[in-house]
DNA sequence: GTCAAACTACGACGGCTCTCGTACAATGCT
DNA sequence: AGCATTGTACGAGAGCCGTCGTAGTTTGAC
């Protein structure tokens, strides 16, 4: 039991000035965390893991969180069980500005094309 | 000798409907890759392989434009022995309107703020 | 204390990637 | 024709990546 934050333990983050653009793009290029962080853009909050219905199993998506958060793209925090995530837009937009809204709408453009879900 | 369009031979490319994002940003999360494309960006222009000074041999030069030509994001076309090479903006652009420019814009940022040459 | 839920750690496997070196092909100039 | 220039093809090696399964940890609830 360590009072981190809400609750649990500490997560490695990458600090704003640390982030790296091509870390960023390798991230982002993998279809299942495009599919990740589409979702957490979508909902504007904090998400679960579990509350991806990801077509890989447990480990992978933890695996593809943990890429996520150590390219700077999401932030990670323990909540009892859980572990929520959320986008770093502040740091993004402020690093890279408008980077990151013209990635997503370039997600949602080729998702509507090819017929994907929304 | 076949006389396809300047001289030379002809090079396989993605019809602009064919690209995907997830390939294009996995082209250019590699360095020597995003490196290219911002001297192409910078040069506006037809640049020949050699007129890029990568710190790579030719084998690997040559690997690298093929992975940006088959992932959309440049054209290229044998003019004699040389071959040109030009960013696919109109494609891209019209793909992912401002995609591109936000992502110049931040490898510019970015090497501004490590020290890089502009 | 016990148990379920949520997530992790570790090892493994197949595949892809970046790199190189050597040998080769196409073009243009003399 | 001969030759230099420019870029390619092929194979190889080291390393990373996405995926899985199993076993384990942390937390909260009963």
């Amino acid at each position: 039991m360590t009072d981190t934050a809400t609750t649990g333990r500490a997560l490695p983050h990458p600090a704003r000035e640390e982030i790296r653009l091509e870390t960023v793009l390798h991230a982002l290029s993998d279809p299942m965390r495009l599919r990740i962080v589409r979702e957490l853009a979508a909902d504007e909050g904090e998400l679960s893991c579990s509350q991806f219905d990801l077509p890989v199993t447990k480990s992978t998506t933890t695996h593809h969180f943990r890429v996520l958060r150590e390219s700077g793209v999401i932030r990670q925090v323990y909540r009892g069980t859980a572990k929520m995530n959320g986008l770093r837009r502040d740091d993004l937009d402020g690093l890279f500005p408008g980077l990151l809204d013209s990635l997503l709408a370039a997600a949602d453009r080729q998702a509507a094309r090819s017929g994907d879900s929304g």
